[in-house]
DNA sequence: CGCCAGGACGCCC
DNA sequence: GGGCGTCATGGC
């Protein structure tokens, strides 16, 4: 990945990357598509960082209105850009169906999210659509003048003042996810470090987190990449395509390969967005 | 009216 | 340990 200062922003050319696979493929919620004249634009956060990027149509990117510490600090790791993902993508390729899934949406990459925000963000994903998990999050942040809450801040809450989010059964859920992030019982960043099925345990004292969230925010928020979320989407994938397990090389960036295949399996299925 | 959505819980056996 | 009804909300 190289990039060059331009004035007020950063330009980075030959990234791996397409901004609407990355950005609006159901790993983050707070990303928006914002009329341009370039390819596309977003604005979003990388929890409560803000940032625009454009992608132009020669497929370079503009990381608008940045500085080179702040480019080098947050958005190449939130990017992943120290990560090969033409490598990534040729070891999957040994595979038939992860070699198609990767020619499908080649430009995703994994984003590297806060994981409270993700913890937050997955309990409200359980039995729902990404619209509406959108919206929900839309009212949290927007709750808090756009920023998302600061963990302090959303434990002064309960199950009936977060009514306002329109939720439903979850609220309760967020309620006691905020209640012990805040007392310390449970420790996000602590438990980033430790290993893979005790982090899942500790995750899953937390009321309304099951394997698939946990997975999540695993994954999503602490960069444990072999973590892998099953959902209804990939159950179809294991089912259809690997009724005798996930293929063994590929297990170490299992939740990499899993944003390939959640895209693929949705498109054929005509049910992306 | 029904069914489904990037599921988890509670209860049953 | 696995199976099943239930849990809000909203779009189709």
């Amino acid at each position: 990945m190289d990039y060059e200062i331009k004035g007020k922003d950063i330009i980075v050319s030959e990234a791996d990357l397409d901004l609407d696979e990355t950005l609006d493929c159901g790993q983050a919620f707070r990303w928006k598509k914002i009329p341009s004249d370039y390819e596309c634009t977003y604005t979003g956060s990388f929890f409560n960082d803000k940032l625009t990027v454009s992608q132009t149509s020669k497929g370079s990117f503009i990381f608008h209105d940045t500085d080179e510490n702040d480019f080098i600090s947050k958005w190449i790791r939130y990017f992943d850009f120290e990560t090969d993902y033409s490598e990534l993508k040729r070891c999957f390729s040994e595979e038939e169906t992860l070699a198609k899934a990767c020619r499908f949406a080649g430009g995703i990459r994994l984003l590297r999210q806060n994981s409270w925000e993700c913890l937050i963000s997955f309990i409200i994903s359980q039995n729902n659509n990404i619209p509406r998990i959108k919206g929900i999050i839309d009212r949290l942040c927007g709750h808090y003048d756009g920023r998302f809450p600061e963990i302090n801040e959303l434990s002064e809450e309960n199950a009936d003042s977060l009514s306002y989010l329109r939720s439903g059964f979850r609220a309760k859920y967020l309620e006691d996810a905020a209640l012990r992030t805040a007392s310390g019982e449970t420790d996000l960043d602590a438990i980033a470090s430790l290993p893979i099925d005790e982090a899942r345990t500790a995750l899953k004292k937390v009321k309304g987190v099951g394997p698939k969230v946990a997975e999540c925010v695993l994954l999503f928020g602490m960069y444990r990449t072999e973590a892998f979320p099953v959902d209804v989407w990939i159950k179809r994938v294991l089912a259809k395509y690997y009724p005798d397990g996930f293929p063994e090389f590929a297990k170490s960036n299992a939740g990499i390969a899993q944003q390939y295949l959640f895209h693929y399996i949705r498109s054929i299925s005509g049910q992306s967005e």
